[in-house]
DNA sequence: TCTGGCACTCCCGGTCCGGGAGTGCCAGTC
DNA sequence: GACTGGCACTCCCGGACCGGGAGTGCCAGA
């Protein structure tokens, strides 16, 4: 393929993000310098269309990108530009300023959102991906107890546990101790293992409650995989020919499934730096029209994903490069951490 | 104000929320079975829009409610229709079954926004009413502290602390102490007094660290009274004739608001068992069309709110009769974990 | 006080039409 | 052979127009 066909289609893709109009032949020829006059220009977008990548609304309208002209311009066109001093100052500042990991969260998922004008979503560090930091057991009656789990992310689980009877003060503190002597400092993903030995350990007496707690421990740590998500600036979805009224809904549907949102999340190729999925690629009815932008984050290796989704009309560039920005510095913050 | 003009506003009520459309004098008559003509009835709407109870939207339109009009359908002519007895099942099973507070939380919001068709909001329990279980401190690195605060709500704040000298792990275990000693079972409005005290309790080489963890609980308990909340539903905003496009945004935008959340829930009149705010009753211009049905919640004192948001063209009393139902139910839950 | 009748108003959906934007193709030029 | 100007053609879009229908207000009569 020519090389001016090529810069056809990336003035056809700029235009049409900037404008949300089909754009013409005319409009090629004048705007982008190409030297060439619009006949010319119209032979190359019939070349274009016949290849599939851009395509036409109807008979005399101008042409539109078409879900593979985006792929190819993220792929070989768009330059990435990066954002200012002054963005990523601010960035910067408004992200160290956080004060716990749920704060981290949720200052990225808005600051997500309104860099790119767009919805924006982030998910806690997994905790397949993390390990236990600190086990705490507080009774709130005598049969009941909560489990509070701090992990080396800095996320918090909790889980209350019925007790198949009472437990003493003492009973409370040599319950805690085991569990922290076994569990502490040990990968999640292990935990399973070590806590099935756990009511062995314990005190005859207290073998029953052991293992109750044990039991529930489990369920915290492992069957609990589902994943925590947030999610900001839904508020985008509405903005001027985003998405019109019928197909909104589907998608703040999926916004409040935890599910969808970890599949468009992606955490099949996470080691990848950055990820662009564009309509069908997210291999979701409802999001044949979206595009997801997703990078991983996370101190040394990967512990969760964030992202933004959009319209397959958006401004690839300056996406990809906020992503790109804000996951680098989430990550630096939780390196801080360790 | 007569009988039977009542009854038209009932009717015109009842059947505007559930056709969406103008209701004129013939399908009043004709359907409500109130014994007169329809050239009655237009009489009696003559009255009634004169009164300011109903509208036109334009001549040789139907009626539709206003918000005054609403109102005294509200506080006059709604009965409540209770939940069935399927429902009430469902609803207690489901939030049985929550493993802690945030699911609580999560579960009762989806469960309004399921049950209502509607927007729901749940705030979590206000530290200001409740009271302090349990503070655990955990080390990061030897500068860095996470406090975990657990309140007899069942409620986890935490929080990072940067300590002015590095700690031992006796240390860490001397202030955990310390603090748990002091504000165990006090409620959260008397800590600020409490905590001003704390770093002279310390043992002198301490004194550093535990000002500087006093300053961070302060913080966290007391500053930090912004409240957290819970949405679902937002979906249904998109319900056919709901919100138009234009008016959809303000309302998305609000939703991640907490502060606009907090003014919705109000709590103002926090003692009333339960709140409608219709329309201007808001007091917010993007709810001008908006009515807000809250409940407070809690064992025993309130210690939060929780409700539902639509168009001030709702089904009342079903909104109402499961706004209330939820919030006994969760209530009566949040009691079995005293 | 209620009712049937009637003239009136206004919305709504459909049709029609002209302007404009954009195209495809063709013949001509470099 | 690649590019260009010209031209006929297609189709959308917005506005004008119109008739049917729903609903009203009013009035005279029961």
């Amino acid at each position: 393929m020519d090389d001016r066909k090529l810069e056809v289609l990336r003035a056809i893709v700029e235009d049409y993000v900037a404008t949300q109009e089909p754009v013409g032949s005319k409009a090629v020829s004048q705007r982008h310098s190409l030297g060439v006059s619009a006949a010319t220009v119209r032979n190359d977008m019939a070349y274009l269309e016949e290849a599939g990548y851009i395509q036409q609304p109807h008979t005399s309208a101008g042409r539109i990108p078409t879900a593979k002209g985006y792929r190819l311009f993220v792929d070989r066109l768009g330059k990435i530009k990066p954002l200012s001093a002054a963005e990523r100052r601010a960035v910067h500042r408004f992200l160290s300023e956080a004060i716990d990991l749920d704060d981290v969260v949720t200052r990225t998922v808005r600051l997500l959102a309104q860099l790119t004008h767009q919805v924006a979503v982030v998910q806690y560090p997994s905790l397949n991906r993390s390990s236990v930091r600190h086990l705490e057991l507080v009774s709130l009656t005598p049969t009941r107890l909560m489990v509070v789990m701090i992990t080396d992310t800095g996320r918090v689980e909790q889980r209350y546990v019925e007790m198949p009877a009472e437990l003493s003060e003492d009973d409370v503190l040599e319950l805690r101790r085991l569990v922290n002597e076994q569990l502490q400092g040990k990968p999640l993903a292990d935990a399973p293992r070590i806590i099935a030995d756990l009511a062995g350990l314990a005190r005859p007496e207290l073998h029953a409650t052991a293992s109750a707690l044990a039991r529930v421990l489990l369920e915290t740590v492992v069957a609990r995989t589902e994943e925590r998500v947030a999610v900001a600036g839904a508020a985008n979805l509405t903005r001027p020919g985003n998405f019109f009224a019928g197909s909104l809904r589907p998608i703040l549907e999926a916004l409040e499934e935890e599910v969808v949102l970890m599949q468009l999340l992606g955490r099949a190729d996470s080691n990848a730096l950055l990820t662009v999925r564009i309509g069908d690629e997210n291999n979701l009815d409802d999001f044949r029209e979206t595009t997801v932008v997703t990078a991983g984050y996370g101190p040394g290796s990967v512990v969760g994903h964030m992202g933004v989704l959009g319209p397959t009309r958006m401004d690839y560039p300056g996406t990809i490069a906020a992503v790109r920005a804000v996951a680098r510095y989430v990550s630096e913050i939780l390196e801080q951490n360790r």
